[in-house]
DNA sequence: TCTAGACCTTCCCATGATAGGAAGGTCAAC
DNA sequence: GTTGACCTTCCTATCATGGGAAGGTCTAGA
């Protein structure tokens, strides 16, 4: 199997897959007397595996470990979960952040009506330095709210 | 002003200012007799916009068009809001992406008890390929939620 | 057998925003 | 005058992805 087809397989660009296999992420591919790579169909389920954790929005490095638990069947599902845990942690960061930005942007905009730039608050709020008030008062309430979506009370229960 | 003393009075690290200065996001600074960058409120004003902006998740290009905006005091509110709208679609879309990755993610962790491995299904649904029927209903309910969360029908109100 | 073109190889470069560091010049205080 | 904080430019790296050049290989058809 040549790289174009063990590509086309797994849905993971032929360039990323050497770029890969450079990193070390995975292992160096078999060659054909031509110089080719040559996949077989493990290689291609493992780089299923990669493409299903990249899109699950897993790094390189932590896919590194869910490889290892992978190629390790001897490791339990608490190791597992431990990884998808972390993993969980950070994507709520990540959109803690952005739905607070959202919220202050939506606040922003919502206080802008009419033409009347004066009227218009996001200006002012851009280069107001501090945080006025109804933006602090605006990221609390998107905060909060946010919270209650990510349910981190319920998340906890299956923290490491 | 040197440039360490308009870092700290604006918040913007003094290697970004000279970056931002670098890509044409901010004007060439004035410079003293010794070559130093030399910098007066009206400078850190616009370095504290920029500053807010990025917070805010602001990309370097959309800033630019803040900054001609904020620069041309006869453009109306219409402007400024359609720049922050579009921001906060691709914001919106961002964080749908990772509510639904979330919501994959805890369900296959919730999915994943005790220690016996066939029983996890992290592993079996991240080497599988296609979509578990699981994971597909699921991406959906955490795709519902998000929406009724960002409220897109009451933001389509303020869009151009 | 020759050739076209699809595919492969390695190597270099670019992205966006940020940061680290080297080598060398300037300034202020003691 | 010296020290140390600060400044300058220039080069490098990050992460994941992709574009492209220059050149080798394979396969189908004339």
């Amino acid at each position: 199997m040549n790289i174009g087809q063990a590509s086309r397989a797994s849905g993971v660009n032929a360039k990323m897959i050497r770029y890969y296999e450079s990193i070390a992420l995975l292992p160096e591919a078999a060659r054909k007397d031509s110089g080719y790579r040559d996949y077989d169909e493990a290689d291609v389920h493992r780089l299923v595996f990669v493409r299903r954790a990249r899109d699950l929005g897993f790094s390189i490095d932590r896919i590194r470990d869910l490889l290892d638990l992978w190629n390790d069947r001897a490791r339990g599902n608490a190791d597992v979960r431990a990884v998808a845990n972390a993993h969980i942690t950070e994507l709520q960061a990540q959109a803690q952040k952005l739905e607070g930005m959202i919220g202050t942007l939506q606040h922003l905009v919502k206080s802008c009506r009419g033409e009347n730039r004066a009227e218009c608050p996001i200006m002012a709020d851009l280069s107001g330095g501090q945080v006025a008030p109804h933006y602090a008062a605006n990221l609390a309430k998107t905060q909060r709210r946010l919270i209650s979506v990510a349910k981190p009370s319920h998340i906890a229960r299956f923290r490491k």
